[in-house]
DNA sequence: AATATAATTTAGGACAACCTAAATATTTTC
DNA sequence: GAAAATATTTAGGTTGTCCTAAATTATATT
């Protein structure tokens, strides 16, 4: 499998878990391609099994392709690991690293890394690791901006795609783990205001929604 | 610099500094590549002006090209040992990884790798490693197979390229830095009477090609 | 020095992955 | 439900890296 396929199957992969239907031009966005060359992509990899694809109606992952796919995403999200822990690589930077490494790193280099760091269930951005068969354990979240105030939430996860984001982020100590607290919502723009620690910040939808949280949970303000 | 390009100017500095005179064969049996093939590649590197290639007479590297192919051994030599020391990869298995991983290695993460390793001087097979300016420090040396008897001399650097000699001459306790001493040589087919340590050996001329040494002494027996 | 052998280059072509522009299908809007 | 807007595919082309077979040049042999 070759870095071009695997990226297309990653994508497609990413797309159906956070959008649903997958589109050609949404993969063509992500991937910075032409739409056109996306599309005769599509017919190679249905032809190549790995995924099913009926013209003008979108496309699925087979489960020999869903397979290559969670075998990158389980590379990508070690190396963003080790590369956290080993070199101590700040969050922001880890996921560009990871989208070249994840391509040439070996079964047993994976297995290597995969015992130093103590098979490891989260990337540093909250995203679980699957296993070795491809395996994956998603958790129930939600995005930030779906939760209604008051609540105490648990962050779970949180978007690995903008550097500048992430390191917003790590500046108001918002980490998978942290615990936060939904004070209100200005429905206008919907922005949030958020009790994080003993601060109280204002987020924007356009950060809230980059934001999967768990345990939410009612408070009677 | 994509990834063919720079296996072709790695290819080229080896062959130079091992063969001496590089042929556009020799490239091509190293790169399992037809020889028709590299000769359109030589011509385009010519046109890049990262060789300087006339007509049926072999190639030579030019300033920017050496200084291309000393980065990307550098890669290639800081990976392997940051692989055998924070992962404890055998080191007859780090170079075939270090050929994938040294394209796709960041200036940043180069630099994190090197001060991890505390800016090393040789990979595990007693090769120099380049400084960030293209700087490589080759101590004199000979290939074992030239020493005369008797002397004592001490390893420098083995052949990385066969993992079958590696773990034969780490059975043998041999390693960069180990002292040997030569014994003997069979004129016939120059195989080769060795101490090491305690032990003495034959070792084929095949093997004592694959072996530089330095601080030759003569002995006398 | 002529010839045989080996190395190298030229010519022409294949293939993968991309592109743009034009054509067609689908979805949205009124 | 027709027209407009959007999404998708088709057709044809480009680029990079490789190939084989044939022609040429260099080297070795006698």
């Amino acid at each position: 499998m070759n870095r071009v396929i695997e990226d297309y199957l990653k994508t497609i992969y990413d797309i159906h878990a956070t959008e649903g239907k997958v589109t050609t031009t949404a993969i063509a966005q992500r991937l910075k391609i032409a739409p056109a060359s996306v599309t005769g992509m599509l017919k190679k990899l249905a032809r190549m099994n790995l995924v099913q694809y009926e013209k003008y109606q979108g496309v699925r992952l087979t489960s020999a392709g869903e397979q290559i796919a969670l075998e990158v995403i389980r590379h990508h999200r070690l190396i963003e690991l080790f590369l956290a822990q080993a070199l101590n690589v700040p969050w922001d930077q880890v996921h560009e690293e990871a989208e070249k490494w994840e391509h040439v790193l070996s079964e047993e280099m994976e297995d290597r890394i995969d015992r130093w760091l103590g098979s490891p269930k989260t990337d540093p951005h909250g995203a679980p690791i699957p296993d070795k068969n491809g395996h994956i354990e998603e958790p129930p979240k939600v995005r930030l901006c779906e939760v209604v105030p008051v609540s105490r939430v648990v962050v779970a996860e949180v978007s690995d795609h903008d550097p500048e984001l992430l390191r917003y982020l790590g500046k108001l100590n918002v980490y998978p783990g942290t615990s936060l607290e939904v004070v209100q919502v200005e429905p206008f723009d919907r922005s949030m205001e958020v009790r994080i620690g003993e601060q109280i910040r204002v987020l924007s939808a356009l950060v809230t929604r980059c934001i999967w949280v768990t345990d939410v949970q009612a408070l009677d303000a």
